[in-house]
RNA sequence: GGAGAGGUCGCAUAGUGGCCUAGUGCGCGCGCUUGGAAAGCGCGUAUACCGCAAGGUAUCGAGGGUUCAAAUCCCUCCCUCUCCGCCA
């Protein structure tokens, strides 16, 4: 959630910031108004809590005669007062954070900003072949198998599939160990409070995440959510600021109703592995560490050769929770497009504010800044690295780096 | 999963209906003392919200309930520890 003062003390640039995302900035008006209502009724509430205090300092009759009265008062304001406060949180929990002042402006997906390419989309001599044909050939992934035992949009990983991902994992988190950052395997389950704090919610879609009948549990959809809610309730130490954490973990998404040619095979599943990169930093540092998180993840794509953008989210693509947003997309031949492979954020103090992590800053406690990266999904990648190293011959070349963790070059037939 | 014991202001503990505005010890901070230090002594040491302020309200694992009044009594749940069971 959002800094409640900034409503109350300047209600227009919030509205401004929340009509940039294309929210309805009614909303905003509409926290105003409930936030008054609850205000009032606290008072009232308050005043009689504190003649009861008052009361029941001195036993004798006549007090017993009043602190009845005042109960039954009581019994009247406050569940308007705890309905005040429901409503005002539900309306203020759908204002998102606003966007930073240099983001573009726009309102999907069409008016994101491609800044930069790296390398050259590969040209084939050949007709190149897409991953799901080539991992059917290889004997690699078998989605068939998994709609049996899973249903559709799960596979199983074999062979050298398997051996892949396990390089990929362990190169990525060394990668990551390399540039200061402590390694984590996280639960892949998480408390509906963390799923939720950590909004990873599509605008206005609850349907995003797996539920364990009978448990307050979810499988998470990123590591995102377990790494946020490692420090939630703390108040953490300055000096130990920034605080940088590579998560390994496995996610999971519904993924409702997306279906078509550009969800074809890995691109779209209900279960894949992760390496996620995770930050807490002091306000004043949280441009820099997105900066970092960003060149991180072009280094390592850089270093697995594969062709990708750097694109720019616009206002409107933002989600709730981010203030900027940069995404990575590979180069994948098999649709002739690129298809994004990483998206790193700074939510500010967004989710701090809804995890309640803070740093004592002399007197002061204030709230971190979190942030979160892609280093690389293991559904993805292998589509990037698959079919921009196929052969004419049908095998496919590992990239360079990989090599030690895979313990060959090549998979072949 | 079963049985038992617990969860109190940074830590350790006291508190079993109104004297709790939560005591004490440790730790921490400030001051006195000292050539300096230790000890000793004194004072202060949670968070959130409302309020210009004085001050007020809430929080004793969480949520309900009983009562004029709840850390304290009742119910549900969560977590930790010990033992048992089961398993990797």
């Amino acid at each position: 959630m959002i800094d409640i003062n900034l409503i109350r003390e300047n209600p227009e640039l919030v509205k401004a910031g929340v009509a940039r995302k294309h929210y309805d900035a009614g909303i905003v008006d509409r926290v105003v108004a409930l936030d008054k209502e609850r205000l009032d009724l606290l008072q009232k509430v308050e005043e009689l809590r504190h003649e009861r205090n008052e009361i029941s300092k001195n036993d004798s009759p006549e007090n017993r005669e009043k602190g009845k009265e005042i109960k039954e008062k009581l019994k009247e304001i406050e569940p308007q007062l705890e309905k005040a406060e429901e409503q005002l949180n539900t309306a203020f929990q759908g204002i998102p954070n606003l966007p930073q002042d240099d983001v573009p402006e726009g309102e999907g997906e069409k008016d994101n900003k491609v800044l930069r390419e790296w390398g050259e989309p590969k040209k084939f001599s050949f007709t190149p072949k897409d991953h799901v044909e080539l991992g059917k050939e290889l004997d690699i992934i078998d989605f068939e198998k998994a709609a049996k035992v899973s249903g559709s949009d799960f596979y199983y990983l074999k062979n050298d599939g398997v051996l892949l991902e396990l390089a990929l994992v362990n190169y990525g988190i060394r990668f990551l160990i390399e540039r200061g950052f402590t390694p984590m395997i996280t639960p892949d389950l998480a408390k509906e409070r963390y799923y939720l704090g950590t909004g990873y919610l599509p605008k206005g879609d609850e349907a995003q995440i797996y539920t364990v009948q009978g448990h307050d549990l979810g499988l998470i959809a990123t590591a995102e959510v377990t790494l946020a809610g490692y420090h939630a309730d703390e108040t953490l130490n300055k000096k130990d600021l920034p605080i940088k954490y590579a998560g390994y973990s496995h996610c999971f998404r519904q993924e409702a109703g997306a279906y078509g040619k550009y969800s074809k095979g890995l691109y779209r599943v209900h279960q894949f592995t992760k390496v996620e990169m995770f930050a807490y930093t002091k306000p004043e540092d949280s441009n820099n560490m997105l900066q970092e998180f960003l060149k991180t993840e072009e280094e390592f794509w850089q270093s697995l050769e594969i062709p990708y953008r750097v694109v720019e989210m616009c206002a409107g693509d933002l989600g709730s929770q981010a203030t900027q947003k940069y995404d990575l997309e590979a180069w994948m031949p098999g649709r002739n497009d690129w298809g994004e492979v990483t998206s790193t954020s700074n939510t500010t103090d967004y989710q701090a504010r809804n995890l309640n992590i803070k740093f004592r800053d002399g007197d002061e406690t204030k709230y971190v800044h979190m942030l979160n990266g892609t280093l690389f999904a293991a559904s993805r990648a292998p589509i990037a690295i698959l079919e921009n190293n196929q052969q004419e011959d049908g095998s496919v070349v590992i990239p360079e780096v990989l090599h030690p963790y895979m313990g060959k070059d090549k998979i072949e037939k």
